[in-house]
DNA sequence: AAGTCTATATATAAGGC
DNA sequence: TGCCTTATATATAGACT
């Protein structure tokens, strides 16, 4: 879109990659912000920047009843702390990349949220 | 966007909400696969539609040099096969929603294959 | 629920700061 | 790198099927 048509093939050139990075990257967030919004669902949005850095987006997530296997499961591994599941990830205006620990785990907290619904839907098909 | 202009909050009628999230979940997908063949990334979209059935989008992941610790844990859980990071989900033209079995665990493998990602992330900083 | 049409709202490629 | 501007490309709301 814009003044030309961009072909749907990799960026070559390293400074247009990232500046085309950071607009859409913005306009995908907003869309999925609305979409969360207009239809009341959750989304998560996750992305590796072409510097290697992770940025998301993930809408709210209201309800958490049991909170079981898969945080006993990360508990093995990470014995630090209990934060999971806390942290009820919400749209950030001003999208921006990960670089403190503390938006590590908010982000490894949002997917530990999805796969466990994911885990939990298997079960509901399974049962 | 369209003939009116639409305020970003929940759409009450329910039909309109699933008319509304079908047409921009296809947009979003659409979207995201253009920004990860552009920039070159890794991206992972899921959604749980308003009738609670769950969308995803994730483009190729290609390198996976070590698969151990998270599936050591995956494993724990589900002792009935051991496919975790073998497909590598890609765009799916005609976006659709998960009904079976096996798309449940497509997703679930690239929410272990992301989620993995981070924890790396995380041990990278912590070193 | 899913596709077509089309007027209008948005997103964004280039270019400039 | 990030923030404007603006011409153009896309997305999509509403109506209809």
């Amino acid at each position: 879109m814009g003044r030309a048509k961009l072909p749907v093939k990799r960026i070559e050139n390293t400074t247009n990659r990232q500046v085309t990075f950071s607009k859409r990257r913005n306009g995908l967030i907003k869309k999925a912000y609305e979409l969360s919004v207009l239809c009341d669902i959750d989304i998560a949005l996750i992305m590796f920047s072409p510097s290697g850095r992770l940025s998301h987006f993930s809408s709210k997530i209201s309800d958490f009843q049991n909170k079981e296997s898969l945080l006993r499961i990360l508990h093995e591994r990470r014995t630090d702390n209990d934060l999971e599941l806390q942290h009820a990830a919400k749209y950030e205006p001003d999208p921006q990349e990960f670089t403190s620990m503390e938006e590590l785990e908010q982000c490894e907290n949002h997917l530990l949220d999805t796969l466990k619904r994911v885990l939990e839907r298997k079960e509901i098909k399974e049962s």
